[in-house]
Order: C-alpha cells, then structure tokens, then sequence
DNA sequence: TTATAATTGATTATTTTTGAACAAATTTAA
DNA sequence: TTAAATTTGTTCAAAAATAATCAATTATAA
C-alpha cells in the first residue's frame, strides 16, 4: 500500500471518527507505526489534520473554542507597544470609541485607571472594563459569536448617536495604493461609523499588516490622519506614509 | 484516550453544566485525577476555563461580580423550578426578551439548545448564551456596573424597536393591592418597555416576594397576564391572584 | 543492466505523558 | 477558633510516543 492510497484511508477514518491512534491505524494500512507517524506529519504539514500524541485528529475539532484571549496574544508584544501609545493619546473626560478588534482590546489594562467614558461593541472590552473607573456604554445590536461583537445596523447607529472625542480602530489591512481594507464587510462598517463620528480617529496596525491588502477595500489612504504602529516597522515606508499626510505615531 | 480529546469532553462538558468536578470527571476521561489536574491548569493557562478548588468553572461564571452571582445564588433551587416552568412556555424559531433580573439569568441552561432569538440588556447572560444555538440581540446603552446590564432612554429604546413572541421578567416585589414594584426606577423603565413590545409578558418570582412592596411601584395588579412562581406558594395567595384574572403558572 | 533516488523498517536515544507518593496549602466541620 | 479532611504542588519513576540514524528494500531512469 503506498502513501497515496494511505493517506486517503487516513482521511476517510478521520472523517468518520474525528480522531485516529497510530497503534490502531497501522495494522490497518498494513504498514508500520513509524510509516504511519511520517505520513501523518506530512498531512499535518498540509493541514489536512492536526497532530496529537499518539495520532492525530480534525482541524475542526482541534480549532473549535479559540479563546479571544489566545487570539489577542497573537504579536503580544507589538500590540502591547501600539496600544500604550494608543493610550497616551487619551486624556481625561475624553469619550473614546473602542471597536472590536483583538489589537483594541489590549488597550484595557493601559485605560481602566482612567475616567473617561467608552463605547464600544466589543464585548471583551465591557467584560474587561467592568468594575474599572471607565463608564461604560454598549453599542448593541445583533451580536456575532465568532467576533463576540455586535455589528448590523443597530450597532452602525448607535455609534452614530455619539459624538466621541477619539476613536481607536484596529484596522487588518492598509496600502498606500488601495488604502483601507477589512477581511469582512461588517468590519468595514462598524470602522466607518466609528470614524465618522469622532474628532479624531486612531487606526492601529502592527506592522506586519503595513501594505497588506485584504479582500474589501473601504476607504483611501486621504482617510487616515493618524496611524500607530510598532518600531518593527521600516523607515523608509514610514517617511512614504508620512509624505502622504498620515500623522504617524511609532 | 489522549489530551487533545479530554480537552474537548471537558469543555464541553463546562459548556453543559458551568462547572465540573475533578473526581467526577477523572473516570469519564478514563483517567486520573492528577491528569485531569494538569489538563485544567494547561486549559486555565489559555483562558479556558478558570480552576476551583477541586475542579473548575466556566470564565463567564467567574467574571460575574460577587453580587450577582450570590444574587443569583439566592433561593436557587426555587429559582430553578421557576425557570424551568419559564422556558417550558417557549417554542422554537420565538423572539424572545429577557431582562436583567438574577432569576431570568438562570433560564440560560435551560434555553441553550433552543433554536430562538434572544433579544437582552443583561450581560451576564449574552456570555452565558454565547456559542450556543440562541442567537443572541444585545440592547445597548449605558452600562449599569452593578447590575451588568444597559439601560436607560437608549436601551429602552433599543426594545422597542422589536416585537418579541415572548418577554420574561424578573420582578422584585408583587402585591395584590400595589401592583408590581421595584427597587429602582431605571429597572421599572426597562420592564415596562420590554412587557409593552412582547405579545406575552411572563413575570418570574419566587414565592418569597409574593405580597411584598418595594418603594417604586410602576403598574397595577391588573397588568400582569402571567405569573411563574415555585410551589412553596401558598394555595389561598394563589386563588386571590387567580381572582384577579392574573395567570398563575405554579 | 546498473546507478540513483525514494520509501520503508529497525534500533536507539530523547521527549512527552502519566501515575504514585508525600508535604504543603486550602477548605470544611466541629 | 482549632482539628480533620480534602485538594494541590512537587518530585520522581515508569510508560508511551517520537525523532534520529542507518540499513534494507523498492522504484526509477539512464
């Protein structure tokens, strides 16, 4: 029996069952347990399923509850410079938009000491902020479980019903070429309503997201007046920012 | 069976009950107790769950303010009776609204699997009901700290922008002579908006605050269709409010 | 055919996981 | 409050799984 016809009885058994042990699979493909261990590597280097000891199981299964915590711990160390700087821009009785993002919510420990008034659709945010000295308001809506957000058009307009002094937004993707751009429709239009209706809006992006396009552009680079990034990011692009009056904090 | 496995059964087993007990849950794991141990304090690491004395809890139960989760803690298993009472009037595919109250908190277990819309200014319980099948309508606003929920002209408003099947409602005090009081105006408001943009408002109360007035009282007597309250009650205080055509479900 | 490359299996060393024992800490009961 | 019981952390050893290395086999191409 040979890999490929290996690696379709291993797909198909996981398929049924979800997860499958090495011990038991080998006499199965009639192969040994080091043979099955090397395809198993392979696959999962394809992602076709998610190493475990003793075997392997479903990206799905292995995947399902990705705490928004792990998610935010993703470049920890950037989005915790971004976001200090980010927090420095706040002052006292300001009110401050928040959206939704992963690199926003690392904004909490920096402003809970702080009396300001937030809105905000991030739920993490309210859970985060509760009990601290920042008045809280939610913008509800429909909410997205994945996102732990509210978005739609109740959300939309209820930012619209403030007038906020600044607005922080993570932003995941920006060029100088096609400017804004977001992985989701929503996203767009949550960023766009908490723009709009602040005096001065900061877009936070770690540098790895500098000139990266996603899939819906929303916004030209005229759009942005202040960008924070991190200091991992390359002078020369910082100057062809800078040129194009994007104020920005590094 | 190995740790990417046991993760799963214990979280799904957290997300079913909200807690879970080391020794209960070693044998079903097939395991020992010191493995189970470890995997909770890997999966407390990752902020999955948060470790107890002898097992562990769900984050959202944890993060609740003391006050409430003792609130909630209150009359439990009279609560639980009621609540049980309370999501048997529910049907799939109903919009539903629930307040804030500690009592309606405790219909969550009870709803999670239901395929309805939940529309609810409590944050406790959007935490509660995320990842479950209820698709969930947060009413956003000013966010009360102590309580964990919105409230005020925004979330009032936000409730009577739907029309809901059904509205459950924790109430505070009860009397055939005042009516329905409470011991806030802000949580009158929100209880009048939700039982006027429900086709059926059901009022949840344990038998212990039958005939008790608060020091706000809002609506008459006449204003309650239904009433779900344990068995405790006594039979003559059920016949007077039955006299006064108010529904008694017991 | 012969040389080369790819695949497989066996062996051994290393790593990971697990369980047991016991002291320390915490909770519960008196 | 103190004493008893429970739970936990720590250390160590056993077991299981893996990676690494090398030899054997099979397939491929000149």
């Amino acid at each position: 029996m040979n890999f490929q016809v290996r690696k379709q009885k291993i797909i198909e058994q996981l398929e049924q069952d979800g997860i499958i042990d090495v011990k038991e699979i080998a006499p199965l493909l009639e192969t040994s347990e080091i043979t099955v261990r090397r395809d198993l590597a392979i696959l999962a280097e394809q992602g076709l399923l998610v190493r475990t000891h003793g075997g392997a199981m479903k990206v799905s299964l292995s995947q399902m509850p990705v705490s928004f915590a792990q998610k935010s711990a993703v470049n920890a160390e950037q989005k915790d410079e971004i976001c200090r700087k980010a927090a420095a821009q706040i002052q006292e009785g300001d009110v401050v938009f928040l959206d939704c993002g992963s690199t926003v919510f690392r904004m909490c420990p920096f402003i809970r000491n702080l009396n300001i008034k937030v809105v905000t659709n991030s739920l993490p945010i309210i859970n985060e902020l509760m009990g601290s000295s920042v008045s809280l308001n939610f913008a509800g809506g429909e909410i997205d479980s994945e996102r732990q957000a509210a978005h739609g058009k109740i959300a939309v307009e209820h930012f619209q019903r403030y007038r906020a002094d600044k607005a922080f937004v993570g932003i995941d993707g920006i060029s100088l070429k096609n400017g804004l751009s977001a992985s989701s429709e929503k996203e767009a239009e949550i960023t766009m309503a908490v723009a709009q209706n602040a005096r001065e809006t900061y877009f936070l992006c770690d540098s790895s997201k500098l000139e990266r396009d996603r899939y819906f552009p929303f916004a030209g680079i005229d759009f942005v007046k202040h960008l924070i990034t991190d200091s991992r990011a390359s002078e020369g692009l910082l100057g062809e920012y800078r040129s194009r009056r994007v104020g920005m904090i590094v």
